[in-house]
DNA sequence: TTGACATATTCCGATATCGGCATATCTTGT
DNA sequence: ACAAGATATGCCGATATCGGAATATGTCAA
């Protein structure tokens, strides 16, 4: 076993940012391989490469359009990413009051492992007001 | 070249699970190399490791206390993944409507290369209102 | 200084990646 | 059938990863 595999998750699949970057033409609408091609400047392979990793994870979806395969954003593949990074968005938003013990709750949540003495919950000193 | 490195930004050193579960970890507050041994049941060496990653794209902080590390999460810098899944977030949230435009907008700052005259925008049409 | 603890670094093997190139598959048109 | 276009797949080499084990560095205590 060495590194999880680009197809594992969404978190893989967009750590590559040609396939960022696809998704960014894809947010436009419905495109065939060769607009992609031509938009992102890469090889015709890589970019039907680039489309499968997305298509594995299910953030693009695909239709036959006679000769031609026009790919399509799936957003909701996304959402798990962007649910794990909004519990972080209290630490650039100025502006956390209860949200914090939302947030702490939701941790608490995830933990479920051995209570050791030495942790415990709030120790954080909220820095500079 | 092969795979971009994961350090080279906090997309790539998030994609790994372990991580993230450091993160969250982090999230409850300071906390030293050992008890995230512990908490996350990982071998010491791997849980450096994976610090280092984490420190090196800026996501968290060490603070030396004594003969110990403390580690500190430093939220600001997941933003560019905050920043970039919020562009897609309409796609799971029901009520779009301006919102729609802006993010149009949006997308069009990033482009700033070879407008060829098969690329248009706004040629998506809303499925299934 | 010696010892114990806490953490970081290095070496190793296995694996999955990414781009480049060639080629196979599928579809349309005549 | 044959040609041409569009897309997918396979092979290759180079590289960066991940976990494991051993070891090096750093810090406190007596």
């Amino acid at each position: 076993m060495a590194r999880a595999a680009t197809t594992a998750d969404a978190f893989n699949a967009v750590a590559e940012p040609r396939r960022r970057q696809i998704l960014d033409v894809l947010a436009a609408g419905e495109r065939p391989v060769n607009d992609l091609v031509r938009e992102l400047g890469l090889a015709q392979p890589q970019v039907s490469k680039h489309l499968r990793v997305l298509r594995e994870v299910g953030v693009v979806d695909v239709r036959g359009a006679g000769r031609r395969r026009l790919y399509r954003l799936n957003g909701p593949a996304l959402k798990p990413i962007h649910d794990w990074v909004k519990t972080y968005e209290r630490t650039w938003v100025a502006r956390f009051d209860a949200l914090d013990l939302v947030l702490e709750d939701l941790k608490c949540k995830e933990e479920g492992d051995g209570g050791d003495d030495e942790y415990r919950h709030g120790d954080r000193d909220a820095p500079g007001g």
